[in-house]
DNA sequence: CTGTTAGCGCGTTCAC
DNA sequence: GTGAACGCGCTAACAG
């Protein structure tokens, strides 16, 4: 058994309740007593019972955090800049996986509400109207991270889809492309799937040039979708001039693809990410990609969340600005 | 305030006692109690309260994980496989960071006794006396992944690191190299550094090859310093047919210099790499390189951990095996 | 300046 | 089959 105040109580013939002053820095105690007190903490490897202060105070100093089951490039980088936000107020962060579609997202909900943590952060996980209930039902503040829920009834951080795709479209006919696929997205997936499909339909639309639904290449923003798409563009002998890649994987799985067939990025045909991911500034050639600012995103979403928690206000969502990193993989053609 | 089972108690007219023993099924009451009890639980939308068990049960169900802070390719993957395993046992998982260079472990680890956790598995983080004399007087079981302690006084996890080093490298003399570069190894890294210098060392000694120091080039293992040992060889005019990078992203600084000097991996050079990060498969040329199996040691340091909790038992250090994954940056001379 | 006491939510005897 | 009462480690009045 750990040493309890009532130890140290004991040893140094003091209170249970002077101790307890004196370790949480009250005042209200003699020089003498103090000095005593942490002296004999010190010697008894006394640590404080957080549990036992949760159940008192009614508040764990735990931040929840669930995430989809995936071993992807940049989630750590959410991670990281939540712990950093947590750890600045004196929270800690408790982990849970909630599969790889986040289908057990409703479970992962009654576990932190077990634990009593103080606010949840959630993120590349969509919210349907079941997790919804369940969410406000637990009255536990929660913020989603590059998300959202049906009918926007929690409040998310996240880059405008459909406003990056655009770009990402646009950017590739600003620079001379007329001719452009859109590779790796899934057509149901209302968060990164429709909204990118939107924005690169009406970039297409917006410069007059004719939307030929055999561009589209569906898939699961994934290495092997990107694969798939190319060796489908050649098979039906769709000549492209670029290939908007929904994610960086894909755009890799493009390029490996072209690698093969002795197809040249950016020569032959150019491609743009999506993720901004490490690599993408790691292979040649490198990668023009979207950026989002994942760990911005994890830092500035577990701060709202702590503020919320702290003054009961309510969380803001956010739209959070997408930066289009311009490298070596689309080529200029005007 | 959430409800308790004080609030189930007075509604069901029945004691806290009971309704204690219908939500843990311990038998003990009747069929309609149960019941009755039940249903007043889900209206109520009663969720137990695990802070309050873990005061009474002095076990609070919780693993903690320290680890390194960095963005890397594989950590999402042991924390997969410790996540899997907890869960599985019926364990919450709290996560920390312990700084680029572990240098808050032993914060993270009194942090770690304040919530009482029933066990920690740190990984990456080279853990000297003093963290040692922490985690013994904290007297929590503990397991290192991918790491070790000084005099090997915690229970490790953890790849033979000189044996794959040799491996690669005899790898390559195997395929007919002979001067063969040395990058982005640390010198004073008594885990993955010095371990992979030796094997590298010792292979060429135990094929006949003479060592020469000058074809090591020294780094972090990060694809910066991949970039700068190919710049440093070419600039001193090193000939070499191969190179044995500490790390993948080692090996695609490499790559990506080679790539911008013209070099054609492996045609003019051969790369293996250390990691088998997903990305070496998603690069051209793919990247032949040396496997550790971070998901299942993940996996196993937990259950391992779990174990020793459960039953008392010491854990036991284990060397789990590498693989050498061929893939294409390697050119077979023979 | 310091001690006593009453809970926080729950599991667990020990009676009945 | 069920309830009263105690204690887990700690904070927060309140009393002195």
């Amino acid at each position: 058994m750990a040493t309890t105040i009532k130890d140290i109580a004991k040893q140094a013939n003091v209170s249970i309740a002077t101790v307890s002053r004196v370790i949480n820095q009250l005042g209200g105690y003699s020089q003498e007593v103090e000095e005593n007190v942490l002296k004999i903490a010190k010697e008894l490897n006394y640590h404080k019972n957080e549990n036992a202060i949760s159940l008192v105070k009614n508040v764990s100093n735990i931040i929840g955090i669930i995430m989809p089951t995936v071993d992807s490039f940049y989630y750590s980088n959410i991670v990281n800049g939540i712990e950093d936000a947590a750890k600045k107020h004196g929270y800690s962060v408790i982990l849970m996986h909630a599969g790889v579609e986040g289908e057990n997202f409703k479970s992962c909900l009654n576990l932190m509400a077990e634990r009593r943590v103080d606010g949840i952060v959630a993120f590349s996980i969509f919210v349907e109207q079941e997790g919804v209930a369940l969410v406000k039902s637990l009255n536990i503040p929660i913020v989603l991270l590059s998300t959202e829920a049906v009918e926007d009834s929690i409040p998310y951080i996240k880059v405008d889809d459909y406003s990056a795709a655009f770009e990402a479209t646009d950017y590739l006919v600003r620079n001379g492309h007329q001719r452009i696929g859109l590779a790796g997205v899934s057509p149901i997936d209302p968060i990164a799937g429709i909204p990118r499909i939107n924005g690169y339909r009406d970039a297409l639309k917006q410069n007059g040039i004719p939307i030929e639904e055999e561009l589209i290449y569906f898939g699961d923003y994934n290495f092997t979708s990107g694969k798939k798409a190319m060796e489908y563009y050649i098979q039906n002998d769709i000549a492209l001039t670029a290939i908007f890649c929904v994610s960086d994987e894909t755009a890799l799985g493009v390029i490996s693809e072209c690698n093969k067939q002795n197809i040249i990025v950016p020569e032959d045909l150019s491609v743009i990410g999506y993720d901004n991911s490490k690599i993408s500034s790691m292979v040649t050639p490198t990668i023009t990609t979207i950026s989002q600012p994942f760990y911005e995103m994890g830092n500035l979403g577990c701060e709202s969340l702590i503020l919320s928690i702290l003054k009961k206000k309510e969380i803001l969502s956010e739209i959070v600005p997408f930066t289009l990193v311009e490298r070596n993989s689309v080529k200029k053609l005007l």
